[in-house]
DNA sequence: TTGACTTCCGAAACCGGTTTCGGCAGGCTT
DNA sequence: AAGCCTGCCGAAACCGGTTTCGGAAGTCAA
């Protein structure tokens, strides 16, 4: 019995029919009775019918799958957020019949080559893309390709395209006010290299956040590292070693934040008391840290359904320049936001020269 | 020029030859003369030939493209784990030209019907499973279909069969052994639902452990939990609440130990110096709790690797039962380990009856 | 009864590769 | 010079679906 999967042919033998019209009967064309299409269904239920996917694929000329393109030097850390991000994403695209494939690349360079090689010997349908740079090579050629695709974050690029993003710079802002509102004026803001749209824009936010609240901008509060937390960790020792160190931080991810409050605890202070820490993505494991993580939460579960469900807008004909979608982040607050100490006008290394 | 990906046929009529000969030509026929194999190729590069997938998967048979079925119900805490075992999959699959699919299932029925689908629509030509029961029904499907499979576990199962584990008996009974020496005579485990066979041996390396070290075992020290920081919190607090409490406790995993640490620290104790504990699986994020969790690391990125390499010993025609490896966890001991306290013999909130 | 019109299915081309088979041309032997 | 062997390529079947086209039956009206 169970000698491989049963083809349409067997369907057809088992009938007394031929490919075609089975095909047919399955697929609602309107000439095919409808005493037959019942025979055939039942046949196909009975017999455990498994449409070959490579034929389908060959014949139709689509493939039914999306890949989605890891974003490459993601530390360990910022898994989480890819996690949910691919839960999401998989089991809305199940729905409709579609399978999710994850590509890992080792530069820009094999980036675009992975995604010509996808496209272009038919491996996948569409394609998805997280984190872009300002200026992303992956937009054009895709645009060129005629791939349909949808990128996780905004960009700048000539034709419109299809995106899904939380608006950062509107997020950084807010949390400027709400530090502002417990009263900090030596507002730091610890970045990443701003080559990535969302880097730049989250920055934008921060400086944006310092003008509408009055307080002035000062360079040396601004450090720029990897995404990691020890990029986090070797930036917030520069910002302690200031002259006059800020009473107050913002990280770019949670992950650089862990290492915010490293190098805080390292300093022999307690991040929240002594210095305010507020992250961005509000990851889960925010809770655990030392102190809990106050965080600018972004809806995650709710990106993967949404880019997934904009995938099969495309497909079904929707124009780029209206699947666009910009949700918000809100803050949650644990641990790491406080007033500003009284004491706080003092300080006591600010001895220190000004080195640079 | 840039029309859709370039055939063979494209080929071919640039070459005066026939679709046949380029195919031989490429794929290193000896009935090919050198000089027109040479001609094909450099067509090929020239005009950037891209072999279609589904072709050539209709045709031959197989699809380069393996799926990892991912374990329901994971944490947002463990998925570190996951993601780094997916990146070493991936990569190293690449390398042989085979492309990775992830596939979220949402019940025991679906993932069967999952991996039937999977294998008989001809969707992927290999499959990787983790975490796999003790009695696993999707071992014996794989086999009944013939479909070649990695487990990322043990299990138990009449035929032999692929897989990579890490020894977690052996990992549990050096973890009590080293608690042991620290002094500690009253260990708790804080386990997960003992229908996974992880959450099995690891119970038994820990009862193993005891028996070794002489301590005798107290069945109120094993609490069975949800593997997520909030079962392990629960189980925890079972465990505080005991006549006698433990002066350290196991964690099966090191989500279930961020549990741990929280229900400790929220008794007004703190891990390590009050109560001891130690996770399992050695995560990066261990290092940014509070305090930073001892564990027992895994190779993680090594398994990805070794998974995907045995995938391919599977397809070259190893014999699965050849394709098995054990590896070793190791202490990577942090602040959650410490000597036992010379004041614990006398415990406060022993006054507490047993009520169960 | 014949013509037109449906209804319904078979036949066949096609998607883009892989692989088997057969035969032409040239060089070799005897 | 006939026969044979080898090198090399074209022709065609095949994988398992999809889709177009044409025609055989049946229906109905004139």
């Amino acid at each position: 019995m169970a000698k491989g999967p049963v083809s349409l042919k067997a369907i057809a033998a088992h009938l007394g029919l031929t490919v075609g019209t089975v095909s047919r009967a399955m697929n609602g064309y309107p000439d095919i009775a409808k005493s037959t299409r019942d025979r055939v269904m039942e046949a196909a239920r009975e017999l455990g019918y498994r449409p070959n996917n490579a034929a389908r694929s060959l014949s139709t000329g689509v493939t039914e799958v999306v890949a989605y393109i890891m974003p490459e030097q993601t530390s360990s850390l910022s898994e989480p957020f890819i996690a949910e991000l691919l839960k999401g994403l998989g089991e809305t695209l199940r729905k409709r019949g579609w399978d999710l494939m994850v590509t890992h690349t080792t530069s820009v360079q094999d980036e675009l080559e992975q995604i010509d090689r996808l496209w272009n010997t038919g491996v996948v349908g569409a394609i998805v893309i997280s984190r872009p740079l300002k200026k992303d090579p992956r937009i054009p050629l895709m645009q060129k390709l005629g791939c349909p695709f949808v990128v996780h974050g905004r960009s700048e690029a000539d034709a419109p395209f299809a995106w899904y993003d939380v608006d950062g710079y509107e997020a950084f802002m807010a949390a400027v006010g709400h530090l502002t509102g417990l009263g900090h004026r030596h507002i730091a803001f610890v970045g990443s290299p701003l080559q990535y749209e969302f880097a730049q824009s989250r920055l934008d936010g921060y400086l944006q956040g310092l003008k509408v609240n009055g307080l002035t901008h000062d360079p040396d509060l601004i450090q720029i590292a990897d995404i990691s937390d020890a990029g986090g960790e070797r930036a917030t020792r520069q910002l302690l070693d200031l002259p006059k160190p800020p009473t107050a931080i913002l990280a770019v991810t949670d992950t650089v934040a862990l290492g915010v409050l490293a190098a805080i605890r390292t300093a022999g202070l307690t991040p929240g008391p002594d210095i305010s820490v507020i992250g961005y993505d509000g990851l889960h494991f925010g809770v655990h840290t030392n102190p809990p993580l106050t965080s600018m939460e972004q809806p995650r579960a709710h990106a993967g359904r949404r880019i997934a469900e904009m995938i099969f807008n495309l497909l079904d004909g929707a124009d780029p320049k209206d699947v666009q979608e910009l949700q918000r982040a809100h803050l949650v607050s644990r641990s790491t936001d406080a007033p500003i100490k009284s004491t706080n006008t003092k300080q006591d290394n600010s001895v220190r020269e000004k080195t640079q």
